[in-house]
RNA sequence: GGCGGUAUCGUCUAGUGGUUAGGACAGAUGGUUCUCAGCCAUCAAGCCGGGGUUCGAUCCCCCGUACCGCUACCA
């Protein structure tokens, strides 16, 4: 194998959206062609009428641009390579590798149930390779449309798989399987040959369930005398059952992930950690790291389940690793989207919205938690967490609150450390435990049991909302009661 | 069924012919604290089974088992 210039690819059908399966394999070959200064290009497999639909492709797009797994090149597309197929298969057939077969599809069904009937594997039984050339122009002239079938040569293919090492397949195991339609078309298998050696591939890099296929594809890139890739099959992605992931299983797709508010980097690292390892006790890396440490001997051989706990764990890592700023752009829309606030108010008031974030960075495990989380700081239209409201709801807690209201109105600043002077004098007079006059405030303020550190969080809201607030709360109190 | 691949804590993984088999997530416990989270510390948890080869196998070989994949005029 000659050395090439480095070129990969990622080869989506759009039968759906882009799991993360084919996200992995599109990231693998990313990390590939960045590292190796080489190029990433991006092939839409649609030719499957049946199951190809126009609808999937922008969100596939959409998905991998969201992953910052940016492609080189103009977007490659089957469905408009016919003539190009059609030239390949020109050739093909001056080989002596083509046939023309004419069984039926319903003679070819027969045959495979018998198979099955028998338990054998189907291979399909040449009956087509032994017609005479008078034969079979007379089906052609009676208007029969034969389909094209590779005669698979005697012996064994073998080649090198980067991920697996070397490879063999006897080809009797293979069968004379079918080149192209009986319209013409080609199949998968030559038009990826076809696209492959044209594009320039120099790497193949795929979810090893395509190593049936890598083998049926040499038999034709050695047929039309084309120069091989490199081949290298990764493990599965498999689901917590074990089970190979698929929509209709229920998994999620890469667009549901990032709805979730689950990072792009985050999704990249963990993602690169199924089925790869740099070798080194450390987990969490940029994109940058990920391209210069990536290295297919790191590449194994056995499948990974996908877990989103620990895909929620990297998470929280990137998120902890982005400014206040940048977490404030993320969040902004997710609040908006929430109905808590409207984009107007927060974009007159981004330091508050700064530092929102920066109070409850460390609470975030995916992007959306800040609404849950944060929502109060933006809406009164909160209701109190009803068991934390039966604990501190109390005609105590109603005149500690109303009792505080009075001393925060009263400060001329309201900083940390006055807000915490003035509630401490209060714990004090009453001979009290701070908690409890904390825990009834946090809970007029934020309508949660839960929250950052109390005086930060009163800081952040602001003196005249802290008030109205709590006063708001006692009011509330003694209307219940 | 046939063919192929894989097998280290629950999960993702590192690792070596001789190691206390390492890390991460999840779990447990303790500390910090006004709560939650975080952070810190500690703990628990693994070499699929059986044969070989060898002075010695988690590691190499074989068999078994389990799991995964492929087995279309789909891609």
């Amino acid at each position: 194998m000659s050395e090439r210039p480095v070129k990969v690819r990622i080869a989506p059908s759009p039968t759906g959206y882009l799991h993360v399966g084919t996200a992995r394999a599109a990231l693998f070959n990313y990390l590939y062609a960045r590292h190796n200064d080489g190029k990433f290009v991006l092939r839409l497999e649609d030719t499957d009428v049946a199951r190809s639909k126009p609808e999937f492709i922008q969100p596939i797009l959409d998905a991998l641009k969201w992953l910052e797994l940016d492609w080189d090149e103009e977007i490659v597309f089957q469905s408009k390579r016919s003539e190009l197929y059609a030239e390949y298969l020109e050739r093909f057939l001056k080989t002596d590798r083509a046939y023309h077969c004419f069984c039926s599809r319903e003679e070819l069904e027969a045959e495979r149930k018998q198979a099955r009937a028998d338990k054998r594997s189907m291979k399909y039984s040449r009956k087509c390779l032994s017609l005479s050339k008078e034969e079979i122009q007379a089906k052609l002239d009676a208007g029969e449309k034969p389909v094209v079938r590779v005669k698979i040569p005697e012996g064994a293919t073998t080649y090198e798989d980067i991920v697996s090492g070397e490879l063999t397949r006897q080809n009797e195991e293979l069968e004379d399987f079918i080149v192209a339609r009986s319209d013409g078309s080609v199949t998968y298998n030559f038009a990826v040959v076809v696209d492959d050696y044209d594009m320039g591939i120099s790497h193949v890099i795929r979810g090893n369930d395509h190593i049936t296929n890598t083998f049926k594809q040499i038999i034709l890139y050695n047929a039309l005398e084309l120069e091989l890739p490199v081949f290298g099959h990764v493990p599965m992605i498999l689901r917590p059952d074990k089970k190979k992931v698929s929509k209709r299983l229920g998994d999620k797709d890469v667009g549901e992930y990032q709805n979730e508010g689950i990072l792009p980097e985050a999704m990249i690292n963990y993602l690169s950690l199924l089925g790869w390892s740099p070798k080194v006790d450390n987990e969490i890396y940029s994109r940058q790291e990920l391209i210069d440490l990536f290295d297919t001997s790191g590449l194994n051989n056995s499948n990974a389940v996908f877990d989103d706990e620990k895909l929620l764990a990297f998470n929280f890592s990137h998120i902890q690793k982005k400014s206040d700023h940048e977490l404030a752009v993320l969040a902004a829309p997710l609040l908006v989207d929430a109905g808590v606030t409207t984009k107007y108010w927060l974009e007159t008031r981004w330091e508050f919205l700064r530092q929102v974030v920066g109070l409850l960075r460390e609470r975030l495990h995916r992007m959306s938690d800040i609404v849950t989380l944060g929502g109060y700081f933006f809406d009164f239209d909160y209701t109190y967490d009803p068991k934390a409201e039966a604990k501190q709801f109390h005609a105590e807690g109603a005149q500690l609150l109303s009792d505080l209201a009075e001393r925060f109105e009263a400060l001329d600043q309201f900083t940390h450390d006055k807000v915490e002077a003035a509630l401490s004098e209060l714990a004090e007079e009453r001979d009290i435990k701070k908690g409890k006059i904390i825990h009834p405030t946090r809970l007029a303020v934020s309508g949660m049991s839960i929250g950052p550190g109390l005086y930060d969080l009163l800081v952040v809201l602001g003196q005249r909302t802290v008030v109205d607030r709590m006063k708001k709360a006692v009011e509330y109190i003694h209307q219940r009661s």
